[in-house]
DNA sequence: TTGTGATAGTGTACATTTTACACTTTATAT
DNA sequence: ATATAAAGTGTAAAATGTACACTATCACAA
């Protein structure tokens, strides 16, 4: 893929020669000063949303290491060189939780000059949602401390990773509401109640309760199950799973989520 | 901000030294492989929408050096190395187009380990909007050619352009209809059945005329001008304008455009 | 100047969607 | 058996969205 790499290391001012087609052809080559050309660091950050049941919670780690040493942040690392950008943001989570095939989308990618101290490292955001109940976190070697917080509790963080999270958030509150990404932050199999209240702590307002269910129900992607919820106190709830293929089929038809 | 950066170029496997606060303390101190850092090329893509009065077009380059030499191509360029990266897309345009302050959008990251044949580029895509009527293509060092395509004249581009090009497409047709883009298209001035055709040509449906002149002066940020269209075939119609100031008043009494 | 043609501009009735609202049912725990 | 706490359910009124067809105005040409 990379080719003639070798010229890179081989002092400052090298161009990088690249053919394509018959290397005698003059006009097929050109040169790129090395200096505009792989100078670039690049990470992926992951915002890590989980819901316990009330309020909406976002996984920090505490930084072990220089920078920004014992400062909270986001889980983050370095794009390994022969690695996408969704692989890496996938490993990063996979280290910290041992979760695998977490759903996850890119929301945007931060690149100020000055957002690392150590040189141009530019950063992809991404925001994932688990679900809590299979979450077992691990300290990492990068980090001290790993530890679930609610919005409220983060305090300054790490680099630009304020603001990274509040353009996660912001995404998350936009794009709960047109694509159904409730569900993968409930167990499989939940009740309706657990779903209204998961979207009254993602939206910050209260929702009526029967116009929640008609809304949700008449879109006709989730199943009722004969089993129901146990170990409640009361009269206990009917679970519901979210059916994908029904989903899939729906979007074909036209069919938009909106909530 | 780079420090100790000529460790870089010593050789290939040389790490690179970083400490914060005091250099004697060991603690503060880490080495990152020089294999992980600073080994990719970042570059802006943008998709520079117009608007015809009839159909969208997008601007395209034809490549006048390799890779893809003589295949079309969004324009875009290596990012410089204390460049951010609004501004590297705004200089991309400004030199395509001569416009200063184009509006423009993030939209996505286009990260694959092959995606460029050169090496690890990873590229970040914006759209851009802007007045037909203001612009003058100019051919670049990069480009033989410059031309407006429509949608459905594209051909193969260069790279993954074409996957980035319909990233910008569904996202133009997604953000037209929550925010207040269209009037980026149009003259200053315009009158309704300009913006009606504008929103028919994004959205790709016809739009009744009556609705739609009702719901979009009812949200009440368009000002109606005393002057009216001029050099009109038969009977002139109103001009309007965008009021950015009445638009922001509406905002934070917590208004939402929807269209 | 007058007539004609093309586009601009307008209002209403009906259908649909959204909202607000309170009581009954059910399984559990005592 | 009974008390309790949470689950579950329907309707009416308001708001919104949609479909639809004619009149008004100016430019141009005769």
């Amino acid at each position: 893929m990379r080719r003639d790499i070798d010229e890179l290391v081989k002092g400052k001012n090298v161009a990088l020669r690249f053919s394509e087609g018959n290397p005698e052809d003059e006009q097929a080559q050109y040169l790129i000063p090395l200096e505009d050309f792989f100078q670039f660091g690049l990470s992926v950050d992951c915002i890590l949303f989980g819901f316990d049941g009330q309020e909406i919670k976002i996984l920090l780690i505490e930084r072990g290491v220089a920078p920004y040493k014992s400062y909270w942040a986001l889980p983050g690392d370095l794009v390994y060189p022969n690695e996408d950008l969704n692989a890496a943001a996938q490993r990063v989570l996979e280290n910290l939780t041992g979760i695998r095939d977490v759903f996850m989308q890119q929301i945007k990618t931060f690149g100020k000059t000055d957002r690392h101290p150590l040189g141009r490292v530019i950063t992809v955001a991404f925001i994932a949602l688990i679900r809590v109940e299979h979450y077992e976190t691990r300290a990492s070697s990068w980090a001290d401390n790993v530890r679930w917080f609610t919005l409220p509790e983060v305090g300054e963080l790490a680099f630009d990773h304020n603001e990274i999270l509040n353009k996660g958030v912001e995404k998350l509150k936009s794009r709960v509401r047109r694509e159904p990404l409730g569900f993968e932050l409930l167990p499989i199999n939940f009740t309706l109640n657990q779903l209204q209240k998961l979207y009254e702590a993602i939206l910050d307002r209260p929702i009526d309760k029967r116009t929640f269910r008609k809304k949700i129900l008449a879109m006709n992607f989730l199943v009722k199950l004969d089993e129901k919820q146990t170990k409640n106190t009361r009269r206990p709830a009917c679970l519901y799973t979210f059916d994908q293929t029904r989903y899939g089929e729906l979007l074909d038809k036209g069919f938009t989520f909106e909530l």
